[in-house]
DNA sequence: CTGAAAGCGCTTACAG
DNA sequence: CTGAAAGCGCTTACAG
């Protein structure tokens, strides 16, 4: 192995002026420079990262903490562990994956090995014991999702607010007034306190009610078998619907070949918009999905990026909070009859969750 | 931060004492041994990582590499990560994503840093640079996938030929004798010398050769929308077809889409096999997809295995060939209206491709 | 602008 | 069974 010895010993200089040269913390002549840079090239050096670590106390690895029991993972987990890597790879880091419990055991334990400068939380729950574990540990993290309490806290979220408002509007644009909203189910105790169905399902209501429209919600996992229930109960229950919006992107594709399946023209006679998607399951919808696509590359990007503007002491990151945008499909159109709004309010809450 | 001289000063023993029981490398009588640990208790003492790489010379840390560039991840991407990082944590290693373009330069840079013990490489390529620059840098490795030339080369794959031997059996013990593989596209540039499809394609010639069937190929690409006019392919090229095999999961779901928009019943008229899929995407076809399920999980968990072995110096995992497993869905049964075994072979391998 | 030297927190011959 | 000491390959005050 060439070490720092071996150039500065070709170069004529010391290991502590080759060392300022790479780590540009102290001017170095040109000339110096010139030799150190030919001596590098000459021997193939390579800096060793431990020692660098050791001596620096900066390991230039940071970790990606995600639960390592819950498979709830869809489509977009590698997307958020891809972008993160890349973001990562970019600023000269590390990325190494955590599976960790939720209890926050397992990541004490791994934060006291001193092998990373900082970790990315992901999947974070909005009462979370790892966010406790991370503060005590004095370890710089930041977090893909939010906590309840979040004083301060440097995180990256979807913006479930203007998400359903994009989603709304654009169906209000087509004329549709007629809406319900197939939720997740938050009695399903692998979801419950899940923060994207909480939000998403919270902000639908602000939106709807600033519409004056009617709160139509209906409960359903996250199975293309339970979207199709779901298709099923919108019809008998509100029969009126001329759109739907569907939280989960598999709930979604049920929801298409249930209304299909029982004679329904989409988006001839109802319209559909799935909402947190990913285009690979979007594109598997026929017809393809209209959808807000949801910005996994965007947030382990962000969130990355939060972490190591705290590590290289830059100006923090504010909280990104980043919209699902829309991906027009061929899912949503204008509604065949339209009502007037005024007949629709009437119909009110009824059946509506909580 | 608590070191390891805290503990050795509190238990009134040398360092290397400690250091001897914590790595188990040389004996420590029973009194010392309690001594120590309870001053390792007592101070939460937790062994330096980056200190310990320095001085050993083996850093803990494997490296999964893949493609940067390519992104025809299918959703079996993040089962590799998980699972790769689940099996490195339970033999105390860690597990950093390498994202590297195919020409091996990113990689030779990054194993410069001298930061991994070894690597785990994804997505082989029928001839892979990257595995040369492996080789050169002396670093241990394991595959998964396979180079064309694998000599003594420590890898983990799909077994092809159990795969399609299994699914073609299955076909055949529900009577079926009229089979199509809707196969990848080996001309789109993408895919090119794709193992995976190279290997299912040449597995099914053999198979169906074996059996004294015709073969009969509609090349494909990798969307539902493709999946779908291959469908359609089939019915105007093999009218006669009474099963198909899909190769990738996503043109299976457009194949069942296609069948079934075309009036066909699945599976009462025609049964649909999916080979090398995940439950996930299985679930979302109507009927349920009868699906070859793709060993992702297995595979990460093996590669990253054949690697940790070599760097233990136990004994060499030999090459594991892991073959994608029955699952049956609701897209599989008998034929309506079985016909002769003498009238399909004389239709020959008509269109069939090269 | 450059160098000599201490030190990062461990492991590992070597000696006893 | 235990210890004193060198060394892993860097960084970083400190001095000049």
């Amino acid at each position: 192995m060439v070490t720092m010895k071996d150039v500065a010993q070709r170069a004529g200089v010391s290991i502590a002026t080759v060392s300022f040269l790479l780590n540009d913390t102290k001017p170095v002549t040109a000339a110096t420079r010139a030799r150190i840079e030919q001596a590098m090239l000459d021997l193939g050096y390579r800096r060793n990262m431990v020692a660098r670590a050791l001596a620096s106390r900066r390991t230039h690895i940071i970790a990606m903490a995600y639960p390592a029991l819950e498979h709830r993972f869809g489509m977009s987990t590698s997307e958020f562990f891809t972008s993160a890597a890349e973001a990562a790879r970019k600023e000269d880091y590390h990325l190494v994956l955590w599976p960790v419990g939720n209890d926050g055991v397992e990541l004490r334990e791994l934060l006291g090995q001193g092998l990373v400068d900082g970790v990315v939380l992901m999947e974070v729950q909005l009462v979370d014991p790892r966010v406790d574990v991370l503060r005590q540990s004095g370890t710089p993290f930041a977090l893909i999702g939010r906590t309840t309490d979040l004083d301060g806290l440097s995180h990256v979220d979807i913006d479930f607010d203007a998400t359903v408002e994009d989603a709304v509007r654009h169906l209000r644009e087509h004329g549709h007034h007629e809406l319900v909203l197939i939720s997740g189910d938050l009695d399903d105790p692998r979801f419950h306190d899940y923060g994207p169905w909480v939000r998403t399902e919270e902000a639908y209501r602000r939106v709807v009610a600033s519409y004056d429209l009617p709160i139509r919600i209906i409960p359903c996992s996250d199975t293309t078998q339970a979207g199709k229930a779901a298709a099923a109960r919108v019809l008998t229950e509100y029969p009126e619907t001329t759109a739907i919006l569907v939280l989960n992107e598999y709930a979604a594709l049920g929801v298409v070949a249930g209304l299909k399946h029982t004679g329904h023209d989409i988006p001839g006679d109802i319209s559909v918009l799935s909402l947190l998607t990913v285009p690979e399951t979007a594109a598997m919808a026929d017809p393809e999905l209209t959808m807000m696509r949801t910005p996994g590359p965007e947030l382990g990007q962000l969130g990355t990026q939060a972490l190591l503007r705290q590590l290289e002491g830059d100006d923090p990151l504010p909280p990104q909070l980043v919209p699902a945008k829309l991906h027009p499909g061929a899912t949503v159109a204008g509604p065949r009859a339209p009502r007037s709004k005024a007949g629709a309010g009437r119909r009110g809450a009824r059946k509506a969750r909580s």
